[in-house]
DNA sequence: AAAATTTTTTAGATATATCTAAATTGCTAT
DNA sequence: ATAGCAATTTAGATATATCTAAAAAATTTT
């Protein structure tokens, strides 16, 4: 078993490339890490190159890129660093849930064993970061709640918010606004065809209308 | 007011300089700043080239370096950082004292102003780390406490650990052996004028014999 | 199936941070 | 005062991570 050594940057790529495979594992374009890592595609066909040579990917010119076992662990082994770290803000440095992920990205990158093992213990071993996403343990193991997108639920259909998909401040500053926190019990009230926009009702108190786009990025229980 | 941004190699020499000024503000020399920082003098000469064009030293060829003021400010804070987080590795993680270093080494250049900001009062703004070395505040103030270095101690001084100087696992681990801890009383027996060692007194139990370099670091209460 | 378009790669630059080897400057001892 | 040595700088490479512009391959449209 080879030590694999990846810079702050080689970290960045693969993190991206292991989100965007999904859980189907499907090749993803150089033009998709180059959108997501806001760099132009010649950057990411090199980086692809280096990535491929340290084996944590496979890669055939023109077909994109798949993440390979080893580089799978790899990159689950940063997403446990920065979920671990965007606990830690939360739970004990009392950051909103909004200002969390811009740190969390520098502090998924510092080299340390020892720290991670102490940080989980100190935080209780937590399974779920304050997005609601799955914290994988120390070999990479980790499962996600049963979970719905509002935006694929049915009318009538109810539920708690268990996660939110996208993690950027101004969605999460809107979702703080509306309510729909993690744990908030939502009833799905209403679906309007023409946009697919949906009509909620948030802990049995308020009703509020929310866009195709929104319903699409928080997930109540089945 | 100008913005100084510094890279994390920019930074790690603008601290290595500032810890070789001292309190006296020498002008500090292209090879100390090599061997502190492990590198090569032509590569401190393109850094300190610039460091200067920055701002925070000021250069003279072949004359060596000093800090600016606003270096000063810019060091300070790396120094905060530092500091801020050995102790909570030591206080909140139950790191050892010989752990920290390294970790704190990356640490330290995390960018963001919360962080620190909500660290320090997550820990209760302390003075000192756990090294004994004091933690700069926000605008980078701070006091050490009057102290003396073993070595400059005259036979029969007694006095309480305050702070040791090198930080390297195998010293700290040493002084734990010996059980001269931060806050252990020490007398001093004996001074033995050919090697300048010292026969000393911890906590009132048992007598110990160090070496002239150590005791030039550890430092106790005048 | 050929043409047009999009995607991806290559070639050649730039910027950072390093290095070795050679040249230069400063200091010291005779 | 100068010869020799030590310290420092310069010149020229290397490695990483980026970019723009142009070429090549794949895909889509006609």
């Amino acid at each position: 078993m080879k030590e694999i050594k990846l810079s702050f940057a080689e970290e960045n790529y693969l993190k991206a490339i292991y989100h965007l495979s999904g859980d189907d594992e499907q090749a993803v374009s150089t033009n998709a890490i180059a959108d997501t890592l806001n760099t132009k595609a010649a950057s990411v066909t090199d980086m692809i190159k280096k990535l491929s040579n340290k084996g944590v990917i496979s890669y055939q010119k023109y077909r994109g890129v798949k993440v390979s076992e080893m580089g799978q662990k790899a990159a689950l082994q940063v997403v446990r660093k920065h979920r671990l770290w965007e606990t830690f803000l939360v739970e004990k440095l009392k950051f909103n849930w909004d200002e969390v992920h811009e740190v969390a990205e520098q502090l998924e990158h510092i080299k340390s064993p020892l720290l991670i093992k102490r940080l989980d213990e100190f935080l209780g071993y937590p399974k779920y970061d304050p997005h609601g996403d799955p914290i994988p343990d120390e070999f990479g193991e980790f499962k996600s709640k049963p979970r719905v997108a509002l935006g694929d639920c049915i009318i009538g259909h109810e539920g708690v918010v268990v996660a939110v998909k996208d993690a950027s401040a101004p969605f999460l500053q809107y979702v703080d606004k509306i309510g729909a926190y993690i744990g908030a019990k939502i009833k799905v009230i209403d679906k309007v065809e023409f946009d697919s926009s949906l009509e909620i009702l948030i802990d049995n108190k308020k009703t509020v209308f929310i866009s195709k786009e929104v319903s699409e990025n928080i997930w109540i229980t089945e």
